[in-house]
DNA sequence: ATGGCTATGTAGCATAGA
């Protein structure tokens, strides 16, 4: 099963480069984020002319996050549950056996901004949820923009990138606290040579000087990171005319499809 | 390198992103 997330940077721009690449890439799920579209403009025929079955939690001009599966969606659950919020950034669904969480972690803006602590706070919830989520599901995936590079080597420049938003400690600790759930950082099942990142700034002529952050994250249950057998980002959609300033990442793994029951323990 | 692009809502620029 390919599994992959994408921050399209407004879905109505994005929709000829998605469309191409879901013939390209063929994966099986997608989460996508910023949409910035409400559920009744969204591009059901199109997608699912693609093949593909969709979810989607929108609002107007910002946030908005989807799902889409070539498996039919179900118990689709919209934000998190139990935590009162405006704005659309979760969205969860099953597709057989795997649970599939579709997250937009909010950007912080800057430390000292009311927006900081609203992301912080929203991550504290999204961990009672993904905690939940794992007492369920044996076969959970989180993917999303989670805003948040995880350690130096996912920033172009470490002493640029200190004590800032998307880096400072309290945020790094979140992370690390979602880990501590029991969930894993596919990107950190494989080796890798080079830096890799999954968000180019638009300016300064960022993505090709490689001027880039690891922000995008794909994290799996024990049961699915066990089969997992490949983490890439592809840059390909980041190099065409008017790109989203994300590209997408994949995993494959192999996941079981008939038990749905949490392993015991 | 200091918001330098890009998208949205809306009709000039403001707000947001990361």
């Amino acid at each position: 099963m390919r599994l992959a997330s994408w921050n399209v940077n407004s879905l109505k721009v994005r929709l000829p480069h998605l469309l191409d690449w879901l013939e390209l890439q063929r994966p099986d799920v997608v989460c996508l984020q910023e949409t910035k579209l409400e559920d009744s403009n969204f591009p059901f025929d199109a997608l699912q002319s693609a093949g593909y079955h969709v979810a989607c939690a929108g609002q107007k001009t910002y946030n908005g996050v989807a799902i889409l599966s070539r498996e039919p969606l179900t118990d689709v659950v919209r934000g998190i549950p139990g935590w009162q919020d405006e704005q659309q950034r979760v969205l969860t669904a099953c597709i057989g056996a795997v649970r599939v969480v579709c997250v937009y972690v909010p950007n912080g803006q800057s430390v000292e901004s009311d927006k900081y602590r609203y992301k912080l706070e929203w991550l504290a919830a999204l961990k009672t949820y993904l905690q939940d989520e794992l007492r369920r599901h044996a076969q959970l995936a989180v993917l999303g923009d989670y805003n948040i590079a995880p350690t130096g080597s996912d920033v172009y420049d470490p002493q640029v990138w200190k004590d800032v938003v998307l880096v400072s400690a309290p945020e790094r600790e979140a992370f690390s606290a979602l880990l501590g759930l029991g969930l894993v950082d596919s990107f950190s099942l494989f080796e890798h040579a080079e830096p890799v990142f999954t968000w180019w700034d638009y300016r300064m002529g960022a993505f090709r000087r490689n001027m880039g952050l690891r922000i995008d994250h794909i994290l799996l249950s024990q049961a699915l990171a066990g089969d997992c057998s490949d983490w890439r980002v592809d840059l390909e959609p980041r190099r065409r005319e008017r790109p989203s300033d994300h590209a997408p990442v994949l995993v494959d793994c192999n996941p079981d499809m008939q038990s749905a029951a949490p392993a015991a323990g």
